[in-house]
DNA sequence: CATCAAATCGTAATCATTACTGTTAATAAG
DNA sequence: CTTATTAACAGTAATGATTACGATTTGATG
């Protein structure tokens, strides 16, 4: 069910996208840390590196795409923005557990939303956000020691 | 148990912080929107338009200091800050419905982390955020129509 | 290979938020 | 009430993430 590099670019050419250089280089950066969410100014300052002098907008500009394509989420939380790769580009609903030290996501089962519909009454929920944070059970077990 | 200005003020006083006629413009203005954030650049506006010439860095500052004292909660959701006077001083752990026409806030009953806290066994949950928005039943019948 | 739209570059703008420094004014003590 | 103290403020300018834009390059397609 993990997606690879190769996956999403298959999905770029579905979409009738370009595959440059560039496009495969920061998907693969994202894919290779998976279940973690990365600032962009970190993807930015990585593609930046790899290819001197490449421009912010064209990073900024892929990210949106490959999110509206499903390919990775974005998270605009506080000061910069946070981005990841979607393992599983199916799009499923679920909800993220996310370790502050070491950054791993854990993605929840069952949805809060079911609790709380009966509390608003004609209200139509359009939306919602849940998240969770903290230390991960390695995280926990090390730091206490 | 709604709070009011004079309400806020006294907790500043508390506090060992000086009441400031700006001090007491901000509060007012947020104190007059209840159950609503605002964002944090109408209040900036209305200040510097209530005081010619105020500084934005007091603005903000302000703001900063009325949240540590609870009199304020604030949101960093993706583009600006938005700020809301909190009503209930006591910082009760609830969470909201946001109207996305009316901007009306609905503080829910019961929190999410209950149901969720058996699926990671060994983790540290320290905090977490839950948040619902889409139409209050106002809105909703009023759209509708 | 030739074509053409899509991507990219590179520069500069935007805009919310904050640093900093000298000045003002709220508070508490006399 | 007067004064001393120091937090709060004004004003200016910086910061830093994100985007606009025009010119250039390059991937896809035939």
């Amino acid at each position: 069910m993990t997606k690879t590099v190769d996956d999403a670019v298959a999905v770029l050419q579905q979409n009738h996208l370009k595959i440059t250089k560039q496009r495969r280089t920061m998907l693969s950066f994202l894919c290779a840390r998976p279940d973690h969410y990365t600032e962009v100014t970190q993807v930015d300052a990585y593609m930046r590196d790899f290819y001197p002098g490449m421009s912010h907008a064209t990073i900024y500009r892929n990210i949106k795409e490959f999110e509206e394509l499903g390919l990775v989420e974005q998270q605009v939380e506080g000061e910069q923005a946070r981005v990841k790769f979607q393992c599983d580009f199916a799009n499923m609903h679920h909800h993220h557990f996310i370790c502050r030290n070491c950054g791993q996501v854990t993605e929840l089962k069952m949805c809060p939303l079911d609790y709380f519909s009966d509390q608003l009454p004609g209200a139509k929920i359009e939306g919602h956000r849940f998240e969770m944070y903290g230390l991960c059970a390695n995280c926990a077990a090390t730091i206490e020691a």
